[in-house]
DNA sequence: CTTCAGATAGAGCGTTCGTTTTAGCCCTTG
DNA sequence: CAAGGGCTAAAACGAACGCTCTATCTGAAG
């Protein structure tokens, strides 16, 4: 047995596939297969099914991605700057993964709009969590808390809307032009100083 | 029979259910009957099986979403005003259809990233199609070609993933925010005057 | 009327899906 | 040593998948 528990081999496992394959095109025997678990364990960990899993591998993705955003946000001080970093960032981990590992749960969420299960909340909730990233750097940067809420959300929305044509056009330039142009609109905002950063 | 062909029913009632559903979380048989043909009649006119019918479907799922594009972009001279109405026209729709008829390439694009099948190659044909549009109206609005290929990319990604956000939030703020970020960011532009328009 | 390709119809192929079930292993605790 | 719970293992279920097959229907040409 590795260091890793095999429920946390089980959610890594699903996170990846659901976040190349989508929901419906991944297999409870194929998460069971790549997190070299049996489909006994899967279903002894996660007695409610595929969507349970489904639901951990997501929350799991958020916070992983989170922690990019993160780290991302903090290498530049300028809000511009910080945002264009991100682009750099999804652009380059994207071309290096061979344009498949996206956004981790677009595809998932855009595959269950329709049903009414619990995986579109938790998507929901890792769009605002990043949200809430960006939008709190740009508050530490001095911005307005409206100007700060209307520009968090729509930087992600170019971030994802961006990285999906990245992926779909196997190019780094949609992300590129999308960090440059985000870099523009940040800039283009009046800001009071601050002596918090 | 009705007046439109077998064939055209077929395809689409494929384009509105890949829309909804993605590629693999649409059956043949449920194309089949949902276009009120038969499974024969569907292998009749693709004897490619799903994939083609999938490719069929998509490139018309282009065309009627450039039209809808197309007829937004002309409604407002100024460009600026032009995408805020391309975002209010896909909020209203959105809203209309309970969050369910979003991007109708999106989901079937990312299903098929890994695989080498010929879907993506038509989403990405769409992408650009669509980028082309926002292209030529930046273009007749005197922008400079190089400013232009840059802000069509990224109006047509942020555009991308502010549908998406809606989508999964159940919410038309994203694309509203997006709107008014995206007509000042064009807004933001020193622009020569035409004598075309 | 006959002919015959285009179009429709649906049973059934093998496979995989998510899930359930039953059995057995390991390892700590009494 | 015995006991029992946490975990693993694999067989098997019904349903749905994409697809193939044969058979029938339709309608215009000879």
């Amino acid at each position: 047995m590795g260091q890793t528990s095999t429920r946390d081999r089980i959610v890594i496992a699903a996170s990846r596939l659901l976040q190349r394959q989508g929901y419906v095109g991944t297999g409870i025997k194929q998460i069971a297969k790549e997190a070299q678990a049996t489909l006994g364990s899967v279903y002894h960990f996660f007695p409610d099914g595929k969507e349970a899993v489904a639901v951990a591998a997501i929350k799991y993705s958020d916070q992983e991605f989170a922690a990019i955003l993160r780290e991302a946000l903090n290498s530049e001080q300028d809000p511009g700057a910080a945002v264009e970093a991100c682009a750099r960032q999804l652009a380059d981990s994207l071309r290096e993964s061979g344009w498949i590992d996206g956004c981790p749960v677009t595809a998932a969420a855009l595959e269950t709009l329709g049903t009414d299960s619990e995986i579109q909340q938790v998507c929901a909730a890792a769009l605002r969590s990043w949200e809430g990233l960006m939008y709190d750097k740009l508050l530490r940067s001095g911005f307005r808390t409206e100007d700060a809420r209307d520009l968090a959300t729509t930087i992600i929305s170019t971030l994802e809307g961006a990285e999906v044509s990245a992926q779909v056009k196997r190019s780094e330039e949609p992300l590129e032009a999308a960090g440059r142009q985000l870099a523009r609109l940040v800039g283009s905002y009046e800001v009071v100083p601050s002596v918090a950063e």
